[in-house]
Formats: C-alpha cells, structure tokens, sequence
DNA sequence: CTGTTAGCGCTTTCAC
DNA sequence: GTGAAAGCGCTAACAG
C-alpha cells in the first residue's frame, strides 16, 4: 500500500481526521475541503487499508466458508450463491475446503476465529464434540449449510429430505414398480444419508411394498459407488425393476453399470437420483431427480448471516422447497 | 476476539512482548516463563488477532483469487488446487466471482488491493486497458492462469492449446475423417478460443484436408451452443462426419443434439471435446478429449505466487502437459 | 532473557 | 467544520 492517510492529509493541508471523514462520509466535511481531499485521493489511486479500519471498527467484512469439497458441483453451486450475496453487501469470502476431514475443519475453525471473520458459514461433515467446542468458542454469526448441527445453537438452511425421498420413492411406485431398490449414503451422516433412508423406507410401508432392507445398498455419495451397488442389487434381486439413488453422482454410475451390462435405462430398470445437478438434465438419458437449489441455499445462509449481524431474529430451521423432476431415466 | 495479548501478559506476569515471543518463537524466552504463558493462553483459548498482526508484518497471508465462474468444474478445480496449495503455506483464499463481467473484475481488483492480499491469482476474461491499468496498480505477486496478460509483465499457468488442438484434429483424420466441423469458442477469445482454431486449421492444412471455413461454427462454451451449433453444422455440411468442440460443454450438447436427431455417436457422427471435466469419462457415450489438469494448474499458480513472494526467479510460462484421451464418442 | 516504547494505518471521541 | 490525540492488538527495535 503506497499511499497512507496521513499522506493524503498533508498532501491537502488537512488532518487525517478529515480524510478520514471524506472517505466515510462519517461526518459534514466543507465542499471545498471535500473536492480537494477527493482530487488527491484520485491523483494518488489512494485505497485506505481495511486492515487498519478492520482493526479499530473491529469488523472484518469476511465471511468464512467451510465447505468439503469445493470442486464438487453441489458445493460449488452453494458457494456461489454465497459469493454473490456477500458481494451485494460488500463482504467478502474467505474459502476454505476441508475435504471431508475433521482436522481440517477444526483447523479452519481456529484460522477464522484468528482472522477474525464476520461470520460463518459452516457445511461439515463430522459433527464431532471437538467440532461444537470450536464452534462455540467462535462469538460470531454462524449459519449452517445442509446439515443440522447437534448442539442445535445456529440456524441452519436445509430442504426437507425425508419428504422429498418419500416422494420420488411415491412416484416409482405410482409407475407401477413393486421391487424398488435404493442405493443410499452412509447411514452415519444423520442427514442426507438418514433422512433419504427414512423417506424411502417409509414410502414403502405407506404404500404396502412387500420388500425388505435385501433391496439397500451403501455408498459415499460416489460414481463407482453407484455402479458396483447396482450391481450388487440385482444379483441379490434380479426382479428389481427400479432404484433410488441418494445423489445423481451415484444414479449417473448405476445407469452406466446398467448399459455396461447390456440393458437399457429406463426399459430393464428405472433409476432416479437426488440433488438435480447440471449433468442430470444433459446425461442421456436425462435424470428423474429431486431438484434443490443450491445456489438459494448459499444466498440464504449468507442473508441469514447478514441478519445475525443486524441483530434481528432469524429462524433457527430455513427450509427451501424441493421438486420431483421426471426425467427419461424412469417409466 | 475476547482477550488480547495485553491480558494474557497481565494474567500471566509478563510484558507482552513476551508473550509475542512465546507464540511466533521469535526470540527465545525462559522455559519457565514460557510455559507459565503457554497455560494461560490454553485456558483461555486465546487467539492472537491476525489483523493486528498483519497490520504490523505487513503481511496477511491472503491470497486473493478472481475467477470468471466458481461453479464451473473447469474453475472449481484450479480454486480447489489453490486452495490445497495454499493451505499447506499457511495462505489463505478469498474468492471472488467475476461472472465474466468486467465491472466485477475491477471492482474486485479494487477490494483485493484495499484488502492487502500477498497476492493475486487472476483467471481473467477481459483483458482491457482498464484491467491492466489495475493490475499494475497492484504492487503484489501476480500469477495469472488460463490466458496470458497482454502486458506479459506477469507469469502465466498454461497449456499449449493450439497444439492440442491440432493433435486431436490430427486424431480424427487418422481416424479417416475427411469432413471435420469445429464448434469453437469465441475468436475474440484470444486465448483458449484463438488457440484452438488455429490448431484446428494447422492440422486441417498439414493433412491437405480440402474443407473451408463454413465447417466452423462459433459458440460461448455453453450446452446450447454446442446443441444448435452441429444442427447448422450439419445442415450446411450434410457429409460431415466429425466434430470437434471447443470444449466439452459443447461437445456433450452437440452429442445429445445428435442423438434427439435420431443419429448415433460415434457411428453417425464423431464428437470430440477438450477439457476432460468428470461428465466426459461418465457420458454415454464417454467423450473422446482432451485432459487439462486443472487442479494442478491451481497448485503451479499458487507456488509460483509462493516463489514470488520469497523473491524467487519464476518462469513466464509455466506449461502443463495436456493429453489427448480417446473415448467412445469418436471412431 | 525480558521489558519499554514506538509504530502499523485507520476511526473516533473530545475540544475548539 | 476541523484538528489533536488516544486507541484498536500486535511486532520489532532498543535497552538493560
């Protein structure tokens, strides 16, 4: 930074208090004062250092971001609509990728705290008690993304999963399938994995689908967990003719285990997936999915936060809508 | 930030300067002493501000990262590689989102130079006068990534694009392809658009290919382009049988257009795309393409920023191989 | 080894 | 309206 604000003052025979004024708009300041001060700060290219003003209004206008894993397109969408909204209000992202492991979340955790970040915005994926400790050791705003955090102290943006699984679960039935297998995610991460499992499992007891947990498999969320999974289904069951899968990355991996195999989706078997991410509309054949929206999900964690540093009342559940959207992959 | 160095070197008998040097070992202190410090700075979860730090350092150990689109693959990856990096350095990552937008690339260009970042990461698509100009304003490491800044004042992470594009052109005509279209990118692109033409007809001219420009179609990277821009293709050039897309967006528009056509890839029609985003290994058919490693890309960013900032020769161009993958979508 | 002091660049009383 | 001065929390000479 070239340019300080005790230059700017003696450059136009002021004080640095009026400069300061000049800039903020913080207090009256005479025209004439003004137009000169202005003149010089644009002849310079002055940009006053927000280190320094971060340090005496004790504001940082940094938001952090934990995420984990930023190159993964659920996440990114979300930070997208983070990053958009922060900069509608001039705050600004600090970035932080934990690749799903808790020593880089509790890491992150105690470098934001140190940068003394405005808020936060934290999408985890271990809940541990560490993590909570970190947690409410940080005496900023905090918003949670996707996943409820136990303590149950920071609101938190979600879409109602169980509802949503129940209903495309509901719509494979109504297409006539009996024997609907689904390939969920870990049954330890109590939300998405969870919720999905509970509305599956209860679609199939509401509508009196004779079949038993033989029709689950697990998985990471990942391709190849999809593609072998499938698998695995359909030599326990061969008359399967239709699968749920907990996120479209692992519904792309068992529709392309299918055609390996020779079949044809959705003519052998239907396959329907979760989250309605961009490839979802363009693989072939296009997704059945549960669509939600990820980037309103990053807009209204921010805006929650925005609020929680207004100091006004936030709502500690945001829910977004979900929407069942029919594809070519199901019959 | 609850407590400040001042307190703990109250609570613990010593002069705060002390306490300085316990946390950054910067001079050696008593073990005594330094451990009676180490206990109170535990028990009270003590965090040093590092605004205050850097405002006295000089130095925030930001890294400010301006990039065209965060939920793109093609740019997640390059953050995601600029974060990891720079995690590992101790540096931090402030994203913004240009949206390919130039008043955003300025505004953000102002913000990161108030924000004192240690350096500049700068995926750019408008490469203005009044981009340069703030460029030069930024007395700061500056490692620019993707295209190159005319000035050429800063290092630059790429791949060689026009021989890229020219080893695939080259590919499909070994192939026996005669009639090769081209969905390219913006020619005022003068980067990864221009690059890849030029390839395409230095290749189209080694192999005394006779076709003209009307075998060339423009489009903005997006699934549409590449969806209507082969229907023009192939209308103006019923006997074409090859195409290949500026990227693979454009490809997999281009493959779907086909296939609601009622042709077939590749039998009909082979479809080439560059990239290598994790859709082209997954669709079916698989995209023929060409892998850029964008995640490494990321990495040689950010340690050439690195290099920079310890005051190390970094070389102007830093090349990354690319590698032609051949896939089913061609024959 | 340890403490004192003077900044870092800005904002914000408090006088005038 | 304007300026002087204190202070934000830390680091880095400089003494001792």
């Amino acid at each position: 930074m070239r340019y300080t604000i005790k230059d700017i003052a003696q450059m136009s025979g002021v004080s640095k208090a009026t400069v300061s004024r000049v800039i903020n708009g913080s207090k009256p300041v005479s025209k004439e004062i003004k137009e000169r001060v202005m003149k010089v700060i644009e002849e310079t290219n002055f940009q006053p250092s927000s280190l320094a003003r971060s340090l005496s209004k004790k504001e940082t206008r940094l938001i952090g971001v934990i995420i984990p894993d930023v190159s993964n397109p659920v996440f990114s969408k979300i930070i997208h609509g983070v990053e958009k909204e922060a900069n509608n209000s001039n705050y600004n992202i600090l970035l932080c990728n934990s690749r799903y492991d808790e020593a880089q979340e509790l890491k992150y955790l105690d470098i934001l705290r140190e940068k003394e970040v405005d808020g936060l915005i934290f999408h985890g994926f271990h809940y541990s008690d560490k993590v909570n400790e970190r947690l409410s050791l940080f005496e900023k705003a905090i918003v949670s993304v996707g996943n409820e955090i136990k303590t149950g102290k920071y609101p938190v943006v979600l879409i109602d999963n169980e509802k949503a699984a129940f209903e495309m679960t509901e719509y494979l039935i109504q297409k006539g399938h009996k024997n609907i297998g689904m390939i969920h995610g870990p049954e330890d991460d109590p939300y998405a994995g969870y919720q999905r499992i509970k509305g599956y499992r209860r679609a199939i007891k509401f509508y009196n689908i004779n079949i038993d947990d033989e029709y689950m498999e697990s998985g990471y969320y990942k391709f190849q967990d999809g593609y072998k999974g499938i698998r695995r289904l359909l030599k326990r069951k061969p008359k399967m003719t239709a699968v749920f899968c907990g996120n479209d990355e692992m519904a792309i991996g068992a529709i392309k285990s299918v055609v390996d195999m020779g079949m044809t989706v959705p003519k052998d078997i239907a396959v329907a997936g979760f989250d309605d991410i961009d490839m979802a509309k363009v693989f072939i054949p296009s997704l059945t999915t549960v669509h939600q929206p990820f980037e309103k999900k990053g807009e209204s964690a921010m805006k929650a936060i925005l609020s929680l540093l207004k100091g006004e009342e936030v709502k500690m559940k945001i829910f977004h809508e979900h929407q069942i959207i029919k594809r070519e992959s199901t019959t």
